[in-house]
Formats: C-alpha cells, structure tokens, sequence
DNA sequence: CCATGATGAGACATTCCTGTCTCACATGGG
DNA sequence: CCCATGTGAGACAGGAATGTCTCATCATGG
C-alpha cells in the first residue's frame, strides 16, 4: 500500500501549506499551491478534487481550530474579560487563516454555508451576551457587533502582521485591549 | 460632439456603479460591472484599458473620498475623542468602496503602490498621536495599530451593513464607539 | 524478485475572461 | 440634409487556469 498509511498525514500537511499560501495569496494558483506543498498538481486533484473542495476543506479547517480555540479558552470560566483575552490568544495560531476565509466572499454568496461558522457565532455570541448580564460589557453594542468585531480585529491584525506593521508578540495584546477596552484611557485602572 | 462634454459625469457615474458592485461581488466580471453601469462592455473599455486600470481608479477615488472625508472630520480641532466620532461619521458614505479596496491584495503586492495611503495612514495616525500626547488615549496601543483597526472595524461594519447583520444607522455609533471605548463598560459616566 | 500503488511530469481539451476589432445605429451639430 | 461622434452588439483570437488523462518511475510489501 505503499505511503498510503501517511495519506492522512499527507493531506493535512497539504491543507497547512495551502493555508499559509493563501493567507498571503489568496489567487495563488492550484499550481503554486502544489509547489507551495511540494507535490505536484496531479498528486494535489487526487487529495482535493478541485479548488473548490480545497477552500471548503481549509473552510472546515479554520471552523475546527476556532472551535477548539474556543474550548481552550474555557468561555464559560471566570470573567468574560478574561475569557476574551484567553479566546484571542487561542485564537491568533488560526489568525492567518482566518484571514483568508473572511475575505473569501465566495464562502457566503453560496446558497448553503458551513453550519460551523453559525455555530461559532452563537459561542461567541454567548460570551459577549454573558460579559452584557454580569455587567462588565456595554449594552449599547450587540454581541452579534462584537462578535463581528473580533473576527475582522483579528484579521487586520494577522493582515498587519504580514506586513511587519505590528509584532507577532503583541498579537494578544493589541486585539483583546483594543476589542475590550477601546483607545480610551480608563480614568481608574 | 456629441455626448463628450458629458463623459466625465459618465465615468464617475460608472465608478461608483463598479463600487457598488464590487463591493457586493469583488469578482464580477467586467460585463458585470458593464451591465451594472447600464452601459456596454464595449463603452466601459473606452472609459477604462482594463480591469487593472478600473481597479486603480477605483482606489483613487476612494483614497479621494477618505481624504475628502478626512478634511470634513477636522482632526486637529477639539477633543481626538470627538475628531474620531466625526472621522468615522464622514467616512461611512465610502465604507463600502473601502471594505472592497482592503480586500483587494492586488493593490498591496504590486512594486509600487499608490502614495495616498501613506498620506491617509499619516493623517489618521497624527489624529490618534495626538490623542495619546493629550492624555485622551493609551499609549499601549501603537497609533500605526489604532489605525489599522479604524480600517478593519469600517470594512467589517460595512460587510456586516450589507448581510444585514447591523443596521446602516448604527454604522457610526458602532465602529466609532467600539473603537473608542471599547467591550468594557465605564465605571464612571 | 516481482507486483502493487502512489507519485511526478506532461499532454490535452475545456472553460472563462479578457482585450481588440468591426459594423450598424442613433443623436446632435453644422 | 449630411457628417461626425459616441454607442451597443457581436465576432474574434489570445491567455490563463482548470480538470482529466496517460505514462514512466520508484518505493514498499509479499
């Protein structure tokens, strides 16, 4: 059976160099992609049948690590400051992939979209709603706006950090403060 | 002449037609945005060479319409607080040309790329500076980074707007607030 | 050693978009 | 009235990417 015990591991090495791919290009080629992997494009139509069924697999990709970042965050834990500050670390490995999906518009004009990305919402939702009834967040912004917000903070930021214009290092820091606590000064720490 | 002494009106109406269509589709075809414009294929080459050069003008007019909304929002007088509520308030009308302007890759990978976002960088950047030596805002966060989110938390809102997932009245309140203030909820009033 | 199965290289047709062209038509000015 | 100019429709070739195919190679397992 020769490799074929690998085929698995094969496929997920493939899905991880296409994703740091396109995070930089997202028209980038099947082509490069295969190279960008190192196999070639024959071997890449046996792994994905078509570009197609490679974006939806770095779609079902991106749902899983958000998921498990959000399990790793432990949302339901303490404060909802702090498990916001936690979801944002866990978060930023996805970060660049994120990136690429949200600026993907052929994902949402699509009839029918991934169920995981609703379901991903609603957790999310869930924690901004539970910071709102505690009395730590703001009512005046719906969870649905800032839940919206962290996904494009978090992408602008894997996008800045691309560019060299914010550090990796400070990832965590710049979302969860900016997202939580705004650019205001507080007048008491 | 004919319609010539027309055409300028023609090519802006056209512009902002692709805007709007682009914004919704950023891979419509160029018989797409011809069809959108009420106007031929044929007619839309003669206003622009190609694709690339409708891109290009189209981040002209929208570096344009920032600049312009830039020098509305007067960011040197009063507080930076209010300068960035009326930034954000003027810049609303071209939230859309912008989310499809910072999603466009092509415009960022290019040798050479057009001098108007580092003036616009430069300005927002100055506002946010200013904020920070005035004691308004935290230093913690990096102006070129408070900057970057202006952009993202616009492009989000105004994706969000077009989904329906936030109401285009809110867009203001939503963006400026979040960005200013933040999740938290004040101690103080 | 041989058979199996995965791989890489490349050829191939297809499809889609693009850019350019021609031609007929309409409108407006001289 | 006649000409000029802008326009729409369509034809046309070219390029690029895709999806499918074959074939030679090579490693593994029996």
């Amino acid at each position: 059976m020769g490799y074929s015990c690998f085929m698995a591991l094969d496929r997920d090495h493939v899905l991880r160099s296409a994703a740091a791919l396109l995070t930089r290009k997202s028209t980038a080629t099947m082509d490069e992609v295969a190279k960008a992997a190192g196999i070639s494009r024959a071997t890449l139509h046996r792994h994905f049948a078509g570009r197609d069924a490679l974006v939806r697999a770095l779609e079902a990709l991106g749902i899983a690590e958000c998921e498990a970042a959000l399990d790793r965050a432990r949302p339901e834990e303490g404060s909802a400051t702090d498990a916001v500050r936690r979801l944002v670390r866990e978060i930023q490995p996805a970060a660049g992939l994120l990136a690429f999906l949200y600026g993907e518009s052929q994902l949402w004009e699509g009839d029918r979209q991934n169920d995981g990305w609703q379901r991903l919402d609603s957790r999310i939702g869930a924690l901004f709603q539970r910071g709102q009834r505690g009395g730590e967040f703001r009512i005046d912004l719906t969870p649905v706006w800032l839940t919206e917000a962290l996904y494009g903070l978090t992408a602008s930021c894997a996008w800045a950090t691309l560019d060299g214009r914010v550090a990796a290092r400070d990832f965590p820091t710049m979302v969860a403060e900016l997202l939580l606590g705004g650019a205001l000064r507080r007048e008491e720490p």
